[in-house]
DNA sequence: ACCGGTCTAGACTGGTGGTCTAATCCTCGC
DNA sequence: GCGAGGATTAGACCACCAGTCTAGACCGGT
């Protein structure tokens, strides 16, 4: 966890650290990224850095954490209390990942940061960093996982968690396809929906 | 790519390596593994190590690479010669995945070892290991899904990539969902079916 | 016997993340 | 106004890492 010492740091620097974090993680993945590299880009000392931050990898999670919460404030909250039906549902959940898949397009270097988290999620040093990021998530799929269940338009004949591990794999394994395959403009609505229909069809209840 | 030299070395001293090298990786992941502790355990020293292996990626893909032979030459491989019919398809697929993940239950640092692979992948040192284990892989995954899709059991309205890039996706979360979580011994055999269930759903091919 | 290439040992290099201590700063109580 | 003492900073230092390099041992062919 960020130490408290952050807080009281002078903005300009704070966001200075942040940015040349980002940049760092996000040119050379969470491994091959250098903390002093950091500490030279910006000025800080180690003895300040440590201070503020239990190491690397609390830099990597509190900075994954920034821009994720920038990323989710530049998109349309998802709005479920008006779904009542199953399509409804499924249609609002494609809007929904189609809108962060754009916003995810017009920040390169955020998408980089996040492939990054992806890369090196996995390795033991990242536990903590899965486990502070799930907190934050968790609870919001848990959310939309029941909401669709109690509608329909889920099926509630797997354990939760298997469902949102597997949706989530899912996700990933389709957003990175798409991002390194790079289809042609044309079809690249029709690759989205067909890739949400996968979902859909994995998870949907089925009468 | 793994160097000549060696396959002259005596027997008892590769099976060393590849043991060590093994124990080592699945114990600590990829980039936590400590090559000096592999040659310190083997005895080996630095400049015979590198005149076998270009590096610690490349000792890391051959110890893989080996494993993973073994582990498949200890199930029934699968034949897909005589299926016919798309429910013939995917059940004959589901006992192939069931045969695959009872041998990796039975044999824990095997499972350890793939687990630091897979927690790895996608890290930059790690694609051309990726490439050469996809090599090794990626035709035969081909072939299951042209077969599948020639009998009518596989959608074919998406690229192959993407098919096997989801379809690995799913198969990879439910694993480790599956080995992390270990619900009741009773439960598996649904869960697993179930699981392979979903695969199936979001690839079938649709009437 | 000796020559030449192959293999081996291990010191060495430039880098890493993380620790530690000494100094400085800054905020309080007085 | 000022001094004490905790919070903050600087950066030397540590253990360790993967990978390079050189000097020599070994060994088969002539």
């Amino acid at each position: 966890m960020v130490r408290s010492g952050f807080a009281k740091v002078p903005v300009a620097q704070r966001r200075a650290i942040v940015s040349a974090a980002t940049e760092e993680f996000a040119a050379h993945g969470f491994h091959n990224a250098s903390l002093n590299r950091i500490l030279e880009a910006t000025g800080t000392s180690k003895g300040s850095m440590y201070h503020y931050f239990d190491g690397k990898s609390d830099l990597f999670a509190y900075v994954v954490r920034v821009e994720l919460e920038q990323l989710m404030r530049g998109v349309e909250p998802l709005d479920l209390t008006t779904t009542v039906t199953a399509d409804a549902f499924w249609s609002a959940l494609a809007t929904y990942y189609l809108d962060l898949m754009s916003a995810l397009r017009a920040a390169p270097q955020l998408a980089a940061m996040i492939r990054a988290w992806i890369a090196a999620s996995g390795t033991s040093e990242m536990q903590h960093v899965q486990k502070e990021l799930e907190t934050m998530i968790g609870p919001w799929m848990q959310q939309v996982l029941a909401t669709g269940q109690g509608i329909g338009a889920v099926r509630d004949d797997l354990p939760p968690g298997l469902l949102i591990a597997v949706a989530g794999a899912m996700g990933q394994a389709i957003d990175t396809w798409l991002m390194t395959q790079a289809p042609e403009a044309g079809d690249l609505p029709r690759l989205t929906s067909a890739s949400i229909g996968m979902i859909r069809r994995a998870l949907e209840a089925r009468p």
